[in-house]
RNA sequence: GGGCGCGUAGCUCAGUGGGAGAGCACUACGUUGACAUCGUAGGGGUCACAAGUUCAAUCCUUGUCGCGCCCA
């Protein structure tokens, strides 16, 4: 074997194998009964790059998922990208720009999305790969893209269904308007950023007395030439005499009326706010109550429009240049008043990165709330669990508030919304166009021109059907029937409102049934000093150079170890080391398998195992085994790491194996026992290792399985289940003695050369006959010269007891008295220490009366084991009081 | 303002109503053919603070302080 695991050569080759054998394949004999258990991965985005959220919610996933295929079940991880409507459309644009000079409406919308296709065709779904080196074991032969033709059919046929049942409809509202992709955007995608703005203080004439003002605060001046009132709150004194009067609006001259409305606060800004319907969102619902005019300066580019209401100078300006060119007016005429510095939160879209406006316009929207209550109830009946559990308040908590989901964008690439328009503007929502135009013929007794809507859906419109349309929804397939509803959605808490709510909303809408019982939220990885990774900050740690530096098994193993629940995760790249530095040894414990040519007797019976430290062994393969899967069941993947890494480390390799390496060169029937026993252990602890590491499991593996079966389709260690009460106090017994002899000879600095003498009384008991048959064990790895069963104690000699036998040491001419008194001193102190509190409790009656019994008699055997060291320590403290 | 969560070893974090844990880092010493990406041993904690419940609190309750995130 090679001396180190290099995982550059191995990974790719092992990931080529598991494919050429289609390992990863759910079953194709839909027949079988099985049971099954299925994930649908949260579909990345297809212009997407791995990053670490990719790699932890993938690793945790694959790592469910390579369990349960050991489990025997039938396994299906629905693998697959979505198509990301602004990001796509962006990425292309952008190469167009750059590689061509071209816009898109240079090109024509045809055009434009037969070059996206091409994109993706070429470039798209890079992030397919990098899942593949992270080692993810989906289902790649049914990958699927939001845009397919079944997945697109399934959006078509919702939208139809939706539109006959009432819940999908056309409305005019505000909306969040990206300026710059020049579309409706969802809130979500809305991202809140504190600025340091200016509060301006702009006062508006009266109509009927102009050396009269009302003065008002805005942080949008620019927003003036849109007002259609001034508010005051009816209360307000000051103001409220002036409600029912006309105010002019300084530079355009617009008369507006004042009106009463609690909106306004007394103690806010001056206490009277300008209203402006068409660009605010507190504003619209002031102006639906008030029946006002809602007025639109805004182009769809964020200019002014050049309608009448708009003085001539500002219209066609930007935004910002309008609001600029106001201030100096406004300044100018006398009309500003004052100018003050304002902390507030202004909306800009997180792919744009420019300021969002509220914008008035046309558009379809699903009847969320309608479509919540399922949804909702679902949950709160646990028909579908989110774990941890408080994140159901999270989802309560959006849920019970949400609005109507604005699902059309004025985008080129996507789903095109199936709404064909005749020339009155009547429309029919339809399959296709020959359908449309059979309505249309209905409607108006003739063959109509139809003009097709323009628009495409929301990228979370089809992502919602997600976990059925990748199985052939709305037909119904076998695969639909088999494995809907799925097992376990596992994502991270940012995405519950974008997806895993829509998905529960569409899903029971649709197929009357919660998508997936589970609901596993991970944590948000973030970098060393806790800040979340962003491109911006420039504290991204890249999950492929970490695979590429530390293989991909160490970042998976880091990710489970660390991805406690509740809690985010920050990364450290000593962390990937560390596990790397485990993978060794792992690797190593294999090297020394096969130093000795153990051919693996495959009639090998381990529960007719005799000897203690086999039993001992298995015994605790067993607990792992148990550990593990409990773990697993629970989502508890750093429990389950923290298993595998002390079992392998402390048990199995700073114990087994350096108890039984005797045995290694000897070929008597015990030894052969232990051979088997050894390699048995080991290969299934690489079982029960490879879904969190799998490529240096099966790697290992392949050396004594080569050409038989693959670890990752094979199945799960079956439990040995022999008793080993008895075999495990005897070697945690071993353990205990090797321990104590070696703390001692550490603390009275015995060199490690210097090999001594160990005396064993003979009152002994039935750990006895384990010290006479492990004595070499003993002797080599507490590095003795030998041992002796003596009567007594000689006074020189450093005492100790355990099990209620007792040892000495003799070391004479070895060690200080000095330095030993100063040890059994330390020794005796912590032990009083302990006893005290041990004590205090035995003695207080009320503790006797109300503890149960066994914390009394856990008590009370701690107290004898302390007083029994003390005791020795007394005894060989007096001993070397009396040679000093 | 509403909600969620976190303060445990130098660092990163588990954990439990009944003798404080892990990894990394640190210190000392290193032998033996699996492993120096290693071995053996060791040091290090008022479990944020305060009050309460309890025979018993790091754990439960309340409050205070500090920190983070989400929503408005």
């Amino acid at each position: 074997m090679e001396k180190k695991y290099t995982h550059q050569d191995i990974e790719n080759r092992i990931y080529s194998q598991w494919e050429e054998s289609n390992s990863f394949s759910a079953s194709t004999d839909i027949n079988n009964q099985k049971e099954t258990y299925c994930i649908v991965i949260p579909p990345p985005n297809v212009t997407g790059n791995l990053h670490m959220g990719h790699a932890l919610n993938n690793t945790l996933q694959d790592i469910l998922i390579r369990f349960n295929r050991m489990q025997g079940k039938d396994v299906l991880w629905q693998a697959g990208t979505d198509h990301a409507g602004i990001a796509t459309q962006m990425v292309v644009e952008r190469k167009l720009d750059t590689e061509k000079n071209l816009r898109k409406e240079d090109l024509g919308r045809e055009e434009f999305v037969n070059e996206i296709w091409k994109w993706k065709e070429e470039s798209g779904g890079q992030i397919i790969n990098q899942l593949k080196r992270l080692g993810s074991s989906c289902d790649w032969e049914r990958e699927r893209f939001t845009l397919d033709e079944g997945l697109s059919k399934a959006v078509l046929y919702v939208f139809n269904k939706l539109y006959e049942d009432g819940l999908l409809y056309k409305d005019q509202r505000l909306v969040n308007w990206d300026t710059k992709f020049e579309t409706a955007i969802s809130d979500l995608e809305v991202q809140q950023i504190e600025v340091e703005g200016n509060l301006w203080y702009i006062k508006y004439p009266l109509q009927d007395d102009r050396s009269k003002f009302i003065t008002i605060a805005t942080t949008r001046p620019e927003t003036m030439l849109g007002d259609t009132a001034i508010a005051v709150n009816p209360k307000d004194k000051k103001h409220n005499k002036l409600i029912g009067k006309m105010a002019i609006i300084p530079l355009s001259g617009r008369a507006i009326p004042i009106i009463g409305d609690d909106y306004a606060k007394m103690d806010e800004g001056t206490g009277a706010v300008k209203i402006t319907p068409a660009h605010d969102f507190n504003d619209f619902e002031v102006g639906k109550r008030n029946n006002l005019e809602m007025l639109n300066i805004l182009d769809k580019s964020g200019h002014l429009v050049d309608d009448d209401f708009i003085p001539k100078k500002y219209q066609k300006l930007e935004r910002f240049s309008a609001r600029k060119e106001i201030l100096s007016d406004l300044e100018a005429e006398g009309s500003l008043i004052k100018t003050e510095k304002h902390l507030h939160n202004v909306p800009h879209g997180d792919r744009s990165g420019v300021v969002i406006e509220p914008y008035l316009t046309d558009q379809w929207y699903v009847d969320a709330k309608e479509l919540s209550k399922k949804a909702i109830k679902a949950v709160k009946e646990k028909k579908t669990q989110f774990v941890p559990e408080n994140w159901e308040k999270t989802y309560f908590e959006w849920m019970d508030n949400i609005q109507p989901w604005c699902v059309s964008r004025q985008l080129w690439w996507g789903h095109q919304i199936p709404v064909w328009y005749g020339p009155d503007n009547h429309f029919f929502v339809a399959m296709d166009e020959s359908e449309a135009k059979e309505k249309a013929h209905k409607h108006y007794g003739k063959d109509t021109d139809l003009v097709r809507d323009e628009d495409v859906l929301d990228t979370w419109f089809s992502s919602a059907l997600w976990p059925f349309s990748t199985l052939g929804w709305p037909e119904k397939t076998p695969e639909f029937e088999k494995y809907y509803n799925t097992d376990v959605l596992v994502t991270g808490f940012d995405i519950i409102f974008f997806w895993v709510a829509r998905m529960m909303m569409m899903g029971l809408y649709l197929t009357d049934d919660v998508p997936f019982h589970t609901i596993y939220i991970h944590a948000l990885v973030r970098d060393e000093e806790g800040q979340k990774m962003s491109k911006s900050k420039g504290n991204v740690i890249d999950p492929l150079s970490l695979i590429e530096k530390y293989g991909a098994d160490s970042l998976r193993f880091t990710l489970s170890s660390m991805a406690a629940q509740g809690r985010d995760i920050k990364l450290a790249e000593s962390r990937v080391e560390g596990y790397r530095n485990f993978i060794t040894k792992i690797w190593n414990a294999a090297r020394f398998i096969s130093t000795y040519n153990i051919i693996q007797d495959t009639n090998f019976d381990p529960t007719t195992v005799k000897q203690d430290q086999n039993k001992w062994i298995l015994g605790e393969l067993d607990n792992l085994n148990m550990n593990v899967s409990q773990a697993l069941d629970k989502f508890r993947f750093n429990d389950a790491s923290a298993e595998i890494y002390s079992f392998t480390w402390h048990l199995f390799c700073d114990w087994y194996i350096e108890i039984i390496k005797d045995d290694m060169t000897q070929s008597s029937e015990g030894s052969i026992e232990t051979k088997q026993t050894l390699i048995y252990t080991y290969l299934n602890l690489l079982k029960i290792c490879h879904p969190f590491m799998p490529f240096v499991t099966e790697e290992l593996n392949s050396i004594y399985k080569k050409g038989q079966e693959l670890l990752v389709t094979s199945n799960w260690p079956n439990l040995v289940s022999n008793d080993t009460v008895q075999s495990k106090s005897i070697i945690d017994f071993l353990i205990d003695v090797i321990t104590e002899i070696r703390s001692i000879r550490s603390e009275l600095r015995v060199a490690p050369s210097n090999k001594i003498k160990l005396l064993v009384l003979n009152d002994g008991n039935d750990y006895h006959d384990a010290l006479v048959e492990n004595n070499i064990k003993i002797q080599r790895m507490a590095r003795l010269s030998n041992i002796e069963y003596v009567d007594t104690i000689p006074d020189n000699a450093i005492q100790f007891s355990l099990s209620d036998i007792g040892f000495g040491l003799d070391l004479e001419g070895v060690v200080n008295t000095e330095e030993e008194l100063t040890r059994l001193d330390k020794e005796l102190s912590k032990i009083l220490d302990d006893l005290a509190i041990v004590d205090k409790k035995l003695e207080n009656k009320q503790f006797l009366d109300n503890a149960p019994h066994d914390v009394i008699e856990k008590q009370r055997a701690i107290k004898e084991e302390l007083s029994k060291q003390k005791n020795d320590i007394e005894i060989s403290k007096q001993k070397f009081l009396n040679i000093r």
